[in-house]
DNA sequence: ATCTTTGCAAAACCTTTGCACTGCG
DNA sequence: CGCAGTGCAAAGGTTTTGCAAAGAT
């Protein structure tokens, strides 16, 4: 029932070759290179949909609006650059959360979220 | 120099009295119980000079709203509750996430947010 | 009396929605 | 062809801003 559209396959494309969490307008910008006349409100009907269809997570970051990722990348955290406000995935974690809990609670997931200096941003 | 008027008070009373962060919505309602005519412009424009007064600090929970509460409470971090939708203070923080730090990036600072079941809703 | 702060309304954002047209299947 | 998907523009929702009037020091 959905249509391959070739605005829905530069979506997609974008996303895979970003291979960071990207923000509706990133996904705009990045993605009229490829069709110029895409709209924002392509971008948006398409993240819900690819969301729908289990193609697309998004990453919600405290105070920030939404970016969203291809899915499929297993458990992993996110570094946002302070300088460029990129973010970027975190494939180490530290596994020792349960030492945080408090009393009586129950542990059933958790979040991080690294701030500081990308790479690039450092390097400037 | 920040002149202390009745609607600066009224708002520092609210967040005071609720010992919780307050969206600005709520806390729009819960002064204008005090000034009935307080209006949503001055809600936002004394957050931020609240903010700046280091009076008030932001709660950024990922997907949320931001909320605000008054500040003094040292470096802390948040449990969700799933199930009663509150939020609590977390002052135990384990310190390696330098560990998690990508090659290359500076680490400034760390959110974590936990989430699970209270104690509260784990007797219930 | 001065000069910040207020309240209102408008503007500036971001996201969603209505509608006629396009184009995939 | 038929109907989901698109692009545009307008509508919602939230936060910010401009300005005359109110009020704190």
């Amino acid at each position: 029932m959905k249509r391959n559209t070739r605005q829905r396959q530069a979506i997609r494309d974008v996303l895979i070759r970003a291979g960071r969490p990207l923000t509706p307008h990133e996904i705009l910008t990045a993605s009229q290179e490829i069709i110029p006349s895409l709209g924002i409100a392509t971008v948006y009907r398409t993240i819900n949909s690819l969301r729908e269809a289990g193609e697309l997570n998004p990453v919600e970051l405290p105070g920030e609006t939404p970016r969203y990722e291809m899915a499929g990348k297993g458990h992993h955290h996110h570094f946002h650059c302070l300088h460029c406000d990129r973010v970027f995935d975190i494939h180490k974690c530290i596994s020792d959360f349960e030492e945080m809990r408090p009393e009586g609670f129950i542990l059933d997931r958790h979040a991080v979220i690294l701030y500081g200096t990308c790479e690039e941003c450092n390097n400037k």
